[in-house]
RNA sequence: GGAGAGGUGCCGGAGUGGUCGAUCGGGCUUGACUCGAAAUCAAGUGUACUCUUACGGGUACCGUGGGUUCGAAUCCCACCCUCUCCGCCA
């Protein structure tokens, strides 16, 4: 959510960025309601707490009349009170109905992207900020999808997942459960080795935290819930991770804070379509290992790109063919300040998938999550928030085997060899 | 699931209707003393919203939400959470 605060102050600067966002000047007129409504709250504010304080001053008189015993005076104050009450009940409705109806334009309202951020519309506009240099790997024709590799070599099942449950929800067994096993290790252990500590959350969250990093109130309906208990099933370790630091105040000496954490991931994702969501292109459930940092303000941009340049480390480690893309002002998330994107490139499909997407959010998230650090004069301001996938599973694996395929089985990079105990799959 | 105890500021812990945003202790910060440290002494130490050019004010917040009252941390109701014991269980 951004601030009130800042809408006011900056208010060009939010302009051009929801420019950026495609936003009309019918839509970008809405900052001009936001003003008006906060003009209001505060004309009510100061309107409820002048009486407030008129009323206490009144209270106080009359525990002193009482104790003199001149009980009349008293009396005559009370009623004087009495009345006032009423007038104050109705301007705290008011303003509480003001309140309501600034908080929700304000959830209309995304984030103000970086003046990095390039326009566009579509993700072709996306910019390939890196792009990968070599020749793609070369495939027999009769190349195989990684559902089919999947088939011949018993590595996962969709339809035993469907029984189970129902679609898109993947039973992997043998080698294919344990490959998931050594990518998550993997991980985890490159992420600790960069300096994140790990985080093993829960896997189910109350609603005020799914409120604090925004799954609530607007995207309820992505999640999973079990209503009986209130809780709702994490669609990315993000939502717990960075939670964890809601409603506090951190000493700036410690930041950056630095988490790694792996869950699984909860989606009831509403579209389907076709081919691009066949196998492990898009499940319900699914496997990934999240990084999150909370910095400095000053320097959430150069984390973003030391985020970014982890992400790409484990990319050459997996020895993936990979681009990253920057984001463009229309593709990009609600949330986000600025987007890279990680694209794996996947030989049997003949396509790029997306396997991570890291980003600033810059006060975006604290500030509903009033997530602040404290300076050196004390002054307490809200931090930045990052986050990144690094990595989540399906696509990866989908690429790994479709690109890794030979006559003799598939080939496992050498990285994962010492988590996997097999160098192929056969 | 049953019984009991309890939820107050960074922590411990007072406070059972009026000047309590809250005694006190610890911690922390600053200053004094010291070559330095410890000890000691002194001062300071919540958050949000809001008014003011500023100095400095105002309001709200004692688990959450309601209620009683001129006035609530304090009384009443509901809910949530934590702890102890019992039951069940990995």
């Amino acid at each position: 959510m951004l601030q009130v605060k800042r809408i006011r102050e900056d208010k060009k600067t939010i302009v051009n960025g929801l420019r950026k966002r495609n936003w009309t000047a019918r839509q970008i007129k809405i900052l001009d309601d936001i003003l008006k409504a906060d003009d209001e709250r505060r004309a009510l504010q100061k309107q409820v707490d002048d009486l407030l304080a008129e009323n206490k001053r009144l209270s106080a008189q009359i525990g002193q009349l009482m104790a003199q015993g001149k009980r009349d005076e008293a009396e005559q104050l009370k009623s004087q009170v009495a009345t006032q009450k009423e007038s104050i009940r109705q301007l705290e409705e008011r303003s509480e109905a003001v309140k309501q109806h600034l908080e929700s334009l304000l959830y209309t309202v995304p984030n103000c992207p970086h003046r990095s951020v390039p326009k566009g519309k579509s993700t072709e506009d996306n910019k390939v900020f890196r792009d990968w240099a070599k020749p793609f790997p070369t495939l027999p024709p009769d190349a195989l999808a990684h559902w089919d590799l999947a088939k011949k070599y018993n590595l996962f099942d969709f339809e035993l997942g469907v029984k189970l449950t129902g679609a898109g929800f993947p039973v992997y067994r043998g080698k294919g459960a344990k490959l998931q096993r050594a990518l998550i290790q993997f991980f985890l252990e490159e992420n600790i080795k960069a300096g994140y500590e790990e985080i093993l959350p829960p896997h189910l969250v109350n609603e005020d935290t799914a409120r604090g990093t925004g799954q609530l109130p607007d995207k309820e309906g992505q999640m999973y819930v079990c209503e009986r208990d209130g809780l709702y099933l994490i669609p990315t370790a993000e939502v717990p991770v960075t939670n964890l630091l809601r409603d506090v105040i951190v000493p700036e000496k410690d930041l950056p804070v630095a988490y790694t954490a792996y869950t699984p991931c909860f989606r009831r994702e509403a579209g389907a379509w076709g081919a691009h969501v066949r196998g492990l292109n898009r499940v319900h459930q699914f496997d990934k290992v999240e990084i999150v940092r909370i910095e400095h303000p000053d320097r959430s941009y150069k984390a973003l790109m030391e985020m970014v340049r982890h992400v790409q480390r484990l990319m050459g480690k997996l020895e993936l063919p990979y681009r990253i893309l920057l984001l463009c002002g229309g593709d990009m998330g609600f949330t986000s300040a600025k987007t890279f994107d990680f694209e794996v490139w996947s030989g049997a499909q003949q396509r790029w998938l997306e396997v991570s997407s890291v980003s600033n959010f810059e006060t975006f998230q604290s500030y509903r999550l009033q997530l602040r650090y404290r300076d050196a004069d004390g002054k307490i301001h809200l931090a930045h928030t990052l986050n990144g996938s690094a990595l989540a599973l399906p696509r990866i694996v989908a690429a790994l085997l479709e690109n890794n395929q030979t006559p003799e089985g598939i080939r496992i990079p050498k990285a994962l060899h010492k988590y996997t105990g097999f160098k192929m799959i056969s």
